[in-house]
DNA sequence: CTTTTTCTGGACCGATGAGTCCTAAATATT
DNA sequence: AATATTTAGGACTCATCGGTCCAGAAAAAG
């Protein structure tokens, strides 16, 4: 019937979402997103509707990419190097071109969350995700040897969400993959003995 | 000779870190700057520079504020309370009229490091300056039985260091002040046993 | 009181912000 | 091939951005 869409949306998103990611809400312009996106203003804001319900879309893609990577990076065997494995993810592309973008929830944490409840409704959601979701990973590992600490895997589980928002900010902050790592492995230390 | 400049210039300086603080980098407005100081906007270009000129001098301004302090809280006996108050200030105005401020500089490690050589080199050096005065902090804690934690002290406030924005993010996404509390209690028990 | 100096307020600037809208191109259907 | 429909591009608007500049007010010095 009509002529159909040359663009892929939830590609576009994607790409959106990288910008938004790297350089923030504010720091990202509208034209940021056209080049990045490839698209016409008038197609941008036709499938997407304002800057900000596109945000809260490429925010909430990150939130579901993160989940799923989450849940598949958890399940590897043993529970120690999964949950070494998730934390490493972080700053996966450290070292290359980019610097590191570190995690949108908490990048939002500091830009957005203080005075947008929508945006501090699903960082607060986050953070608590990630406990959820650390604290069978972390009791597996208990059971399995691979982590000795005597801890309630829950308190164990909020140290790591403590400690998370600092790897990230030793990512942007442009330290080396090595320092990231030394600084990751100090504190798996604290889920054993 | 000449007329006498009629606001006080620190003063000025405090008003516009504090809203550089708050508001970020990008968030932050001329407009915004002309009313937290009340300043005219000649007098604040001929007194500051540029914006970002302004900003460098309001960060230099808060890191300068935030050394002090440091070095006033952790002084107190035992050290075990030193540290704690210590980090406890982070989120001291949390439950009052406006949001948590968080820390300036892990706000920027966010903001601008990633891009701004300038603002990184400073972030990283806060990273360290905040390892370097915890480090004897903590050691003395081990000597006056407050902490009794076996690990080395650098070890121990390398651990501090990378909770430290944690608890930041926290008090910037809205948690209250007893939930705050309660993820620092859970993190000095591993500066025991 | 006059002069000199410097501060203050606001008009003004070009650039860019987000967002709207109209025109023309392109394709699926008939 | 003609038509119907929806796309894409870009001109356009209005507000705000950071920043400049000028004219007048105010105070210290003589």
């Amino acid at each position: 019937m009509s002529r159909p869409q040359e663009f892929d949306t939830p590609e576009a998103l994607r790409q959106a979402m990288e910008v938004f990611w790297r350089q923030g809400y504010e720091g990202t312009s509208l034209t940021d997103l056209l080049a990045a996106t490839g698209l016409s203003k008038s197609s941008l804001y036709a499938t997407f509707g304002s800057k900000r319900d596109l945000f809260l879309a490429a925010f909430d893609a990150y939130r579901q990419a993160r989940a799923r990577d989450a849940h598949r990076l958890l399940q590897q065997q043993p529970a120690r190097e999964a949950i070494y494995a998730f934390f490493h993810s972080l700053f996966a592309n450290v070292n290359t071109d980019q610097p590191a973008l570190g995690c949108m929830s908490i990048n939002q944490a500091v830009e957005l969350a203080p005075h947008d409840p929508q945006v501090r409704e699903r960082v607060v959601q986050d953070l608590h995700q990630l406990e959820e979701v650390l604290t069978p990973a972390i009791a597996r590992g208990q059971q399995d040897g691979s982590l000795t600490s005597p801890r309630p895997a829950r308190e164990l589980a909020r140290l790591l969400v403590l400690a998370f928002p600092g790897l990230q900010v030793m990512a942007r902050a442009g330290y080396s993959s090595q320092e990231l790592d030394e600084a990751l492995r100090l504190l798996f230390t604290h889920l054993d003995s």
